[in-house]
DNA sequence: GTAGAAGCTAACATTGATGTCAAGTTCAAG
DNA sequence: CTTGAACTTGACATCAATGTTAGCTTCTAC
């Protein structure tokens, strides 16, 4: 598909597609003209994308590890290094620290609004 | 206390202490010679706020939301307004979808690690 | 072949919290 | 009083993803 299509499936800005096949994560085709001709499989593959930034991973770090993750379609094409696997799973620290800390930010949310509606009867 | 013993009970820097207090988030007296005298309070305060950030509230609406909360002392001071209500109503929505993303990136961060650990058997 | 929608590259802007540096002031202890 | 640590304000820099615009090209349908 191409690119107008997998922005609206995603939900995902063109501008933002472009920039992730500049970091190295997708992989387009080209037509003859030049436009890009994404995969199918490239919808699931920018949520995952997308998940991982919101996870606080930046780019560089997700292009090292898409590789490694096993697709839809199929086994991991790449075993993570051990250097990588360190990164990650400082990563994994972090990201259930991001956790814990927005289920608090969750429970703050919960008390106010409670409490104003409360408030209101 | 002063600034320098806030950022190092709180982990934040002194930059972060003084740009909070710039934005309304942190309330600090004045010493005779200018320097901030920040309550003992401040300390949970600060780990609040950084919680409120790191779930992705921005500084403005976190100036609304102090107010709001029970403090360790006490009881809220200001009841939410119907408008900061619906507000917050989403943030805890968006919160509710990023813990999600989280929790799944976690997973793909479980996974690659598990393959590469078991690779090496 | 032509019109309009969709795509391309490239460059510049934005955002918002935080880092950093400079030049000067205050505080605490000898 | 003096010295050094701690503090002050202000300005400028950074980061990384994304927005925006401009000028041009390709594709699709008639």
């Amino acid at each position: 598909m191409r690119i107008g299509e997998l922005a609206r499936r995603t939900g995902v800005s063109e501008r933002s597609l472009r920039y992730y096949e500049q970091q190295g994560l997708l992989v387009a085709e080209r037509t003859p003209g030049g436009q890009r001709e994404f995969p199918e499989q490239a919808v699931d593959r920018v949520i995952r994308i997308q998940e991982l930034f919101a996870a606080g991973l930046h780019s560089k770090k997700i292009a090292q590890l898409l590789p490694c993750m096993r697709d839809a379609d199929g086994g991991p094409s790449a075993i993570a290094t051990p250097r990588l696997v360190a990164d990650l799973v400082a990563e994994r620290e972090r990201i259930d620290r991001m956790i814990t800390e927005l289920v608090n930010s969750r429970g703050v949310l919960d008390d106010v609004i409670n409490a104003a509606s409360q408030d209101r009867g």
